[in-house]
RNA sequence: CGAGCAGGCCGGACGGUCGCGGUAUCCCUUCGGGGAUAUGGAGGAAAGUCCGGGCUCCAUAGGGCGAGGUGCUUCGUAACGCGAAGGCGGGGCGAUCCGACGGAAAGUGGAACAGAAAACACACCGCCUACGUCUUCUUCGGAAGGCCGGUAAGGUUGAAAAGGUGCGGUAAGAGCGCACCAGCGUCGUGGCGACACGGCGGCUUGUCAAACCCCACCUGGAGCAAUUCCAAAUAGGGGAGCUACAGGCGUGGCCCGCGCUGCUCCCGGGUAGGAAGCUUGAGGCGCAUGGCGACAUGCGUCCCAGAUGAAUGGCCGUCUCGGGGGCUUCGGCCCCUAGACAGAACCCGGCUUACAGGCCUGCUCGUACU
RNA sequence: GGCCCCAUCGUCUAGGCUGGUCUAGGACACCGCCCUUUCACGGCGGCGACACGGGUUCAAAUCCCGUUGGGGCUA
């Protein structure tokens, strides 16, 4: 067991294996691996400050517009066409992503908002291809440790 | 056993764990929210948005014109373009399947090309020369030819040619006469009815209405981003018009009518938060009764998703249904693999389209055996 | 989510309501020839399309139904 992530998927949990757990409220009392709403972006403005002012970071299935926020944490929206699919898939997609930033936002370097768009390519994707494809982008990005 | 027809049903199951969103109770709170426990969280099509309703607003949806839809009958239903039972026509040996299936002697139109002719029929090739008349010949009986004509049996064209077949009849023919068949009208019988059967009559009135149209019936318009409430924000500016014999808006084809308005319209500027609507409903399940059936009635029982940048997912285990591969002593054994179409957005009833695989019931035909 | 519209040569379109020589017309583009010393302009000719599947009809780009793909409006 290479990748601490896949902790996140087992009973078992170890402190140890979460190198930034510091970045979480100290009022929180759940486990590291959870997407509450707070952390989602979720209004037109939020999404508008993403897009222009951001790095981007592009390959053939996603591409990630990333900001460096330190006072709020980290945030992540999506953005899935029409283009990718039918509603299933395109459904299917955004659970990927959102159980990706589940499992690793532990391993984030930096608290960062970032806005993923969907290219029609993903569609494809499994859940495991998924997963290398985004540690891939993001530690391209430099926002994930790897 | 094989081939087939119809109807109904299922659309993996159980468990663990990390998450996501709903509800209830309790606890904490810096009043923003956070936490614990319990409970339940996609479909047969949730889809396409093709019909019909409920609901909300506009007048409790009113009158006229226009526009649109439906179209064998009778039932069922809240309603329907849906369903059931039947009629008629067509396909199939059959079980059964398919059908926009009212009206063309109300009207207006269309039918390219071909063909003589495409709709108050016509006369190209044919057939006939009885009647009338002319010429020639004559064995004085008549014969041949022409004119005036007759005819729709046959031929050609076409998607379609003016009832069909047979016998009689005739100069040749013709519903001209008759028989049967088709069609039309009418009467009787059966049926609620579509219609069926039988008698009689005069003999024939083609096709397209998914061309306009006529007839019967139906439809007011918009849609939960409807609509209502709370909070916040800007109220300031520029331009134009109107002073009632009227103007504007609601109103989405128009007119009337109705309602609202005292200022109205245009340009420019600002807001996109929260709550209600939001899930108890023509509701599901079971039983009984009525009905051939669709369905209805009664009783009992259950509460079963409500998000809003938008919840159902990730991983692991066990087991099954199929599928693939290998071994085989043909009994089986081992390995791999949950795998179709597809994701609620106000809610119902249908229709249509997509769909891996599987189950049940009834029936038909063929073969074999008893 | 709801309500609408559209689909014809490579591109922009005409025809559709009223079905038939529509073998689907035009413009630009492309190809060939002529003109010109050459290019451009001009002239002549050519290539090239009814989104898909059914139905009605003798006959469908046109009428009807379904499917697919685009586009718009709406708090």
């Amino acid at each position: 067991m290479q990748d601490p992530a896949d902790q996140a998927n087992s009973p078992t949990l170890d402190a140890s294996a979460m190198p930034h757990a510091d970045q979480f409220s100290e009022t929180s009392r759940r486990g590291p691996y959870t997407f509450p709403p707070a952390d989602r972006i979720r209004k037109k403005s939020e999404y508008a400050a993403v897009f222009s002012n951001s790095r981007k970071v592009v390959d053939r299935y996603f591409v990630c517009y990333l900001v460096t926020q330190e006072q709020q944490g980290s945030k992540m929206g999506l953005a899935v066409s029409r283009k990718v699919g039918k509603a299933v898939t395109r459904n299917r997609v955004k659970r990927y992503l959102r159980e990706f930033f589940r499992t690793h936002r532990p391993l984030m370097t930096a608290p960062c908002h970032f806005v993923i768009v969907a290219r029609p390519a993903a569609a494809a994707l499994s859940y495991a291809e998924c997963v290398r494809a985004m540690k891939r982008l993001l530690q391209r990005g430099g926002v994930l440790d790897g």
